[in-house]
DNA sequence: GATGTTGCTTTGAACGATCCAGCCATGATG
DNA sequence: CATCATGGCTGGATCGTTCAAAGCAACATC
């Protein structure tokens, strides 16, 4: 607080006075060491660390022309347990952003043009280097308009119809729905309902597709029910399901699938060991509920839109710029309190 | 991509010469509009819309010695149903930072100490101008530390045990929890009891002594457990208070209101209209569910926060470095689908 | 002895903005 | 007429860094 004028900070100007070298060696000790000869960069060194510095990052972007900042949108939360994934997510992100020098700056925007007018703008006035994007969707405006601007761009989430567009990373979700809904073929069941979400949500159609490929040859089409997200849903949806027959279900959100286990539950139906209900993303409240669940590769995506980003930044090229990882089956036996 | 120098960049030089007055009178047009003359000013903006002229962040930062960024540690996601606050505050912090023109910048470290050496760094780097501290906790290092540093800091949440310093917002979580006793008790409930958290935890503390309160002369002291947080623990700990009498309970957070319902269900205990079971933190589950819970004013809490900073930033004095705002008591009916 | 070659270091010139002191008309005041 | 204040604008200096080019020994090569 009162510190603030009592020593000037240190610059590369004032330790090179200090050491009796010129600015650029203490430069090059910071940003190219092998360079300087030993003896000089360790007198150079001992300076540094005596006087606290710490390179402007600001000088060195003016110069350089890059901030190390990459612009991500913040959704608003929709749903405490679905929200889990993006918070996962944004965490995952700033890690490996920073792994390579670079950080997160988050921004609240109202809608899709202003996300893009505002990192647009952001990058003219060199704040940012790049962006990330999430919630893609068919006919998403973004890459493209972003491309125009020229502001370097990755997307969690594929340019749905446009797939060969953009560079992005996606989870391929209907295999994931596919793999679920097989594992509980493997158990015996022959009647497996799919929860999933209203449409056109292409997502959602994904993962519906998957079941649909699952249970080929079943008969089982008419277990199908999409309706908003959320547990009540899912517990009105499983209901009607258990009805129409199914023994088994594959949902597209754990918020439907832990509304279905209530389903179930309260019909107290005889199931086996663990109540067969498959949900989506491993969210944290799966865990708890002991709910078997797919789990996205969170960490894995953002560390590849990261790579991808920065390697775009750098003028290199890429070698993949759609890059689909594939989740995997968590399997529980709901040791859960709710047994 | 291919647009990069096709045109350079405009800068203030560039568009000075174009209209034919000088840089300080562009800049004059952007920052102090009213000091020059409006013919001028009009020609001046003609060309800056023209051009897409930008102001370059870091051409500003530089000289001004603002980066207008805040630095903010995310916390890795412990709990999807309590995750759903830290959200919420992520969202309107950096909504209300950006009202006044700040943005927030994300860190991801392992510790304390790492935080506070991450703050300090991009402090003295001048890539942030401020820090947001969260989850504060008795003989927390951090904010002392970063004053020592000289790294303007505000905190939500306060620094138990040492409230009369640093710069904070807390909620009064004690107040919260006694109205929602109180509200309990104008039910005509006599024997209520309380779901908390392990000691030590100043926030649970908080929220127990609230209800100690809210239960005085009620001889309520033997309806009390402490457990880890979680929708298990919240069942288990419900099935013991209701065997030892209690008609109603409050709970330091959803998570554990939520694993109570379950409880009261499970044991089909004859209650009113809905189950008398009040949660905290107000989360998308809680509504999803039809719980009652209180509601921490968010939102308000990072106006202020934000208000404080930027406040402290230009150097102008606060009229009060501790606030603390009152939650408010959101009352459901259980309309839920598992009523 | 002239000419390279190599290893280390220095110097000038940006990068894009704002601060600050000063300039120049114009008009008011004594 | 001299003096001073004012509105509007300009230009030098500066913020801290890196790039590009050049300087300068010492040493090897022809």
């Amino acid at each position: 607080m009162t510190f603030d004028q009592r020593t000037p900070k240190p610059t590369l100007v004032s330790l090179a006075r200090q050491v009796g070298v010129s600015r650029q060696t203490v430069s090059n000790v910071i940003n190219n060491p092998e360079v300087v000869k030993p003896g000089t960069r360790e007198k150079v060194l001992a300076a540094i660390r005596a006087s606290g510095y710490r390179p402007s990052a600001i000088g060195r972007a003016l110069r350089t022309r890059r901030s190390m900042n990459l612009g991500h949108r913040l959704f608003p939360v929709a749903d405490g347990i679905n929200g889990a994934i993006m918070d996962r997510f944004l965490h995952s992100l700033s890690e490996e952003a920073q792994g390579r020098g670079f950080r997160v700056n988050l921004l609240t925007v109202e809608d899709d043009l202003h996300e893009v007018e505002t990192l647009t703008d952001l990058h003219q006035g060199l704040s940012i280097d790049g962006a990330v994007l999430t919630h893609t969707y068919a006919g998403d405006p973004r890459p493209d308009r972003l491309e125009a601007s020229g502001v370097p761009t990755v997307a969690w989430g594929r340019p749905w119809g446009k797939e060969d567009t953009g560079t992005w990373v996606d989870v391929d979700g209907g295999a994931g729905t596919e793999e679920a809904t097989l594992h509980l073929r493997s158990l015996g069941h022959t009647r497996i309902g799919f929860l999933g979400w209203q449409r056109p949500n292409n997502v959602g159609e994904d993962r519906c597709n998957g079941w649909l490929r699952g249970v080929a040859g079943l008969g089982c089409e008419d277990l199908l029910i999409e309706s908003t997200d959320g547990l009540y849903e899912g517990a009105q949806g499983a209901k009607e399901l258990l009805a129409r027959g199914a023994t088994a279900l594959v949902c597209a959100s754990d918020s439907l699938g832990l509304g279905a286990l209530t389903a179930y539950r309260q019909q107290a139906i005889p199931t086996g060991p663990s109540i067969p209900v498959i949900g989506f993303d491993d969210t944290p409240v799966a865990r708890a509920a002991g709910m078997s669940s797919v789990a996205q590769p969170v960490e894995a995506c953002s560390r590849q839109l990261v790579s991808m980003i920065t390697t775009q930044l750098q003028g290199m090229p890429l070698e993949n710029s759609h890059v689909i990882l594939k989740p995997t089956l968590v399997l529980r036996n709901l040791q859960s309190f709710a047994r």
